[in-house]
This record gives structure tokens, C-alpha cells and sequence, in this order.
DNA sequence: CCCATGGCTGCGAAATCCGCAAGACACGTA
DNA sequence: TACGTGTCTTGCGGATTTCGCAGCCATGGG
């Protein structure tokens, strides 16, 4: 059935360390943004692979940190009452501050760009005295830091992980 | 063994219309956070249930839109490579404006702030003139738009689900 | 040419998922 | 207080899924 096409269904690595994906890999990836424990029969039979294969693919997947398959919420439902995004400019090399960034544990997205800021980073806390000390005491104090501005979450809209299905 | 607590375990609504979570709740998404496909035996060990009340709260859960199981990626490793964020001011009420955005098929996140920033929208896009016929043509034709400013992405250096885990 | 590698398939055993029925508890009402 | 009502929980099969393994085929290197 799966009708081995000509294409390369390669595993190698782009200039950028991104792993190359085939359009077997993207369906079955768009299989699991639908719904992340959707069935490895189910995804074969939408796919055209048997059920142990889609097993092997979503297993490489997870391994080489393509994806990842998790549970998402909105904190603000959740508990967490303050949540903000912080825009960073930085003189000199961004690596460092962009890695402080990502060790710390309140911090869950970080992004370099290319805009007034540097790097786009969106913090989560459980109130405003944490806010507060995570954004002036340990973000401002980072070496590298020319300054920040925040801007707190007032309501999420939107929150959608189903691109490639439109 | 659920050792039954004093503690309320409703499901009535706040103010806001979300849902209230208990700790077991919470506890569930934990667990769902670090693995969306822990199987329901493993998580009711974990968190003092049995296997079908677990199977129970994760399905209402789901049905209430609390949380999401999903697979999530980089988009920039699949292919999408223009991804930007967009700030937004707008004069006049906010809600117009969000819901359009919200409508956007290329925007993946929208969120209300405070700050110099009405709205934060993240736009994910397959190339450069994609993103800029969103941007440009799009959003800042919106009525209610008074001004945008674009961050477009260079790299992604974390996205995390796991808060609560700390 | 031969061999190593990687990927897919098929299969059987073990584990998981799912629906159902019954019991326990909290809450609101008469 | 007594009595429904609704929600949550539990336990139990049967169907489904997951998992590990062996074999096969195509590709690429020596």
C-alpha cells in the first residue's frame, strides 16, 4: 500500500541541525496536533503506514525533539494569575542572555528577534510580588541587559497548535 | 484510599467563566503536561485515583476546554519559515479587533495586554511575502488598528508546558 | 559482490482503553 | 430530619491498542 515513493524520505540534518521531515512525518504530525493520543492504527490508516511504523516515526519524532506530545492549558485558568511578556534588548552577544533566559523556571517561551527588541521572552507566575521580582530583580540584572518592557496578560485569545491543517 | 478531603472538588464557574480546578485536577495536567500519552493507570497511580475516574476528569477536562492534548513543534523546523509577533495598538473597544485576529488562520496566539501593546498576536507564515500580505495588508487594514510593530522570529530557544512542575 | 544500515511489515502477548452498572457522598428542598 | 438529585468513584469484562521481535527489502559503502 504505501506506494514508496521516489522522494526522499531522509532523515538528514538541514544546515540549521533541523532535521529534514518527509510529508509522511508532517501528516502524522498533523495527525497528532488534532488530537495527541490519537491511536498509531488510526494515524497509519490516515497516513498509509502500518501501525508499528507511525509507532517508529512518533518515537524518532519525540527522540530527536521535533515534537513533543503534552498537555496545554491557559495558566491563567489554572492558577497562575500573572503572566506577561517581556521585551529584551541586549548590547553585544544575545546567546547569553537568551540562555539566562531559558534556565529560568518562570520562563516558558523564549525567542530571539528581530525588531526593537532582541528577544521576546513570556513569563509565568502566581502573582504579581513574583512578577515583579522575576522582571526587575533577575531579568534586569542580567549582564547584557540594556532594558525591558512588559506587557501583562489580561486575557488569552487565541491559543492554536493546528497550522499545516488549513 | 482517594483519602475523600474536607477541600471543595466542584466544578463551579468563577467569575470569569473558567472552571475551578482542584489539586487532583491540577495534579492530572501535571502529569499530562510531562507526557500526553501517560496512560490513565499510570497517572491514577500518581495522583490517588482509580484508572476511570482519571479517564473520567481527563475526558470533562478536554469537553471543557481546560486543557489540550496535542502534539506541538517548532514551526520553523516544519516548514513554516516566517513567524513573527505582532503587537498591536487600537483605539476604541479591543474585542473587535481580537476576535478578527482570532479569525486569522495564519495567527496562532492572541493575547490582551497592558502596556504600549493592546494585543500580542503570534503569526506564523510559510515565506516573507505571506508574512508581510498578513501584516500589511490584513491586520492593519483592521478598523480599530491604530498602529502595529512586528518581531519577526530568528530562533526559538524554549517552549515549555511545564509549569507547576517546580 | 557482499555486507551493514535503515525502514517497513506482520504477528502474538501484554497492557490499555472504554462502556456499564452499582455504591457513596454532598447538596438542596419539603 | 428525610428524601431526591446529581456528581464522583469504583470494579469489571471485552474490545482495542501498545509493545517487542523477527523477517524482508532497498540503498549505499567498501
Amino acid at each position: 500500500m504505501a506506494s514508496r515513493s521516489a522522494e526522499p524520505r531522509d532523515s538528514r540534518e538541514s544546515r540549521n541541525g533541523s532535521p529534514q521531515l518527509d510529508a509522511v512525518s508532517l501528516a502524522i504530525i498533523e495527525q497528532l496536533q488534532q488530537d495527541g493520543r490519537r491511536p498509531y492504527a488510526a494515524i497509519g490508516k490516515a497516513v498509509g503506514l502500518s501501525e508499528a511504523a507511525v509507532r517508529q516515526r512518533v518515537q524518532k519524532l519525540l527522540d530527536q525533539g521535533v515534537m513533543q506530545i503534552v498537555a496545554v492549558t491557559d495558566p491563567l485558568t489554572v492558577g497562575f494569575r500573572r503572566q506577561a511578556m517581556v521585551g529584551v534588548t541586549v548590547e553585544g552577544d544575545l546567546d547569553p542572555v537568551a540562555e539566562a533566559l531559558t534556565a529560568m523556571s518562570e520562563v516558558e517561551y523564549v525567542v530571539m528577534t528581530a525588531g526593537s527588541f532582541d528577544i521576546l521572552a513570556e513569563i509565568v507566575c502566581e502573582d504579581d510580588d513574583h512578577l515583579l521580582d522575576v522582571i526587575n530583580k533577575r531579568i534586569r540584572a542580567l549582564p547584557g541587559v540594556r532594558s525591558t518592557e512588559s506587557f501583562v496578560y489580561l486575557k488569552l485569545k487565541k491559543q492554536t497548535y493546528m497550522w499545516g491543517t488549513r
